[in-house]
DNA sequence: TTATTTCTTGACCAATTGGTCAGGTTTCAT
DNA sequence: ATGAAACCTGACCAATTGGTCAAGAAATAA
């Protein structure tokens, strides 16, 4: 399949940004290409997403992202070239904010703080994001081809990293014993579960879709668990969303 | 699209189980035809559950489950009718293989030896069957359209009877207080991640695929997790199969 | 203004896909 | 043995899909 920049002009090195057409009607007004190129982009990221999410990549027609972006289809393959790199730039994305949260686990930290950080801001993922969770979930339950690079480095080598931050809270009994490796899959699993199977979700607890009151539970639930596991007592400063 | 009853000459009534034939070497040689009808439509639904699993229902095609079952394709639809009542078929087979393993949580049990083994049961599945587990989370995943009664009646009706017996657990003591609907939420969403993100588990833990050490000790993180978030020691007479 | 580059899009195409069907083969009941 | 029912399958078809393209519109640079 053809690569993305033998497509259509994009990226021809140019970065006039805004120039010196910055009056406010100008630009309100879209005056200017890059401008016009960025928002229609991000438009068809988001439409993208949302279709992939819905239908799987295999599923998903380029007929109906261009629909949903409210675009031409040939305006589409104009900006991305093919479905393929479309894919793999909603993917990209979606990654980076995938692995972001870890960061903030760290040697120095309270470990019940830490831990109970990540779950809520993995939680605010779910509800905020719930269409790039499923694109995720999607894209691995397919075996991850469009990603087994980056799941055997960045991801790797992060969790690596986190996970010694944990051994060394075991090591100093600041955490009960428990794989650490397998606690992040947990917390993940944990998690995303109410985005990726939301349908099942909302259909045992009888609603249309689960709402605010719903995703507190869970978290706090979450919460319970992962600092039970660890031996902990809850850290009441890092405040659920949804309250 | 069309109803799985106005194809072929599927369910024509008879019965004929061998009939008389039923001498040693008409019955190998599959010589009955409701034999063979089994053993092609086993060959079909399994083909077809790999196929499901790997692409997706849209991504996935008729032609592919075919040549995975070693039959021409006009032969599955033969079979089938169409590619919507093969999947509704193999869908029926996971749901009910999904519920099965909660009946043995009753108010009568104990509490961690019942817990620990519906968690052993659920990760003996995901062990088993990862593609079983795999349709039916792409199923979910996108929207449940071919489940949706399903979920909102018998799903809804079994996980409201369960709750119900960790509601008399937890009013007598026995277990802490914990929300048992999204108590089961976090089981299946931490059993499943096991067969459904194989890929992104092994890739993590460097491996090709996860072997039995790594299921094991996921078992009893898993294990030691729930029982941990009920207050409850474990129960050492429910084993990890994969020891 | 003018030349150049970028952007836009309706129309089109080759490939794939779910499904059909006619005509032949096999099995079964009598 | 024989007719009827069930089974099998190569060949085919209409619909869908990812992707292309040419001709024009719009923005930018000279």
């Amino acid at each position: 399949m053809a690569s993305a920049l033998e497509s259509g002009g994009k990226n021809t090195g140019k970065l006039s940004l805004a120039g010196d057409q910055n009056n406010v009607d100008t630009v309100n007004k879209q005056g200017n290409r890059a401008n016009k190129r960025r928002i229609n982009e991000a438009h068809i990221l988001q439409a993208a997403e949302s279709i992939f999410a819905e239908r799987g990549y295999l599923g998903a027609t380029t007929a109906a992202i261009a629909e949903a972006a409210d675009l031409p289809k040939a305006n589409v393959h104009y900006y991305f070239g093919t479905k393929k790199a479309l894919y793999q730039a909603v993917l990209d994305n979606i990654l980076t904010l995938w692995l972001e949260p870890m960061q903030d686990i760290r040697e120095d930290a309270d470990p019940a703080t830490a831990l109970t950080a990540y779950i809520r801001e993995k939680m605010r993922y779910t509800r905020e994001r719930p269409s790039a969770s499923k694109v995720f979930a999607n894209e691995l339950l397919h075996g991850a081809v469009h990603l087994q690079n980056h799941l055997e480095t960045d991801l790797k080598d992060l969790v690596e990293e986190k996970a010694r931050v944990l051994t060394s809270w075991i090591e100093k009994g600041r955490i009960k014993p428990v794989d650490p490796v397998h606690l992040f899959f947990l917390i993940w699993a944990s998690t995303q579960t109410y985005a990726d199977f939301d349908v099942q979700i909302a259909a045992v607890l009888g609603k249309n879709k689960i709402g605010k009151k719903e995703f507190s539970t869970a978290e706090d639930t979450i919460v319970q668990m992962i600092l039970a596991t660890c031996g902990l007592v809850p850290d009441n400063s890092v405040l659920n969303q949804d309250k």
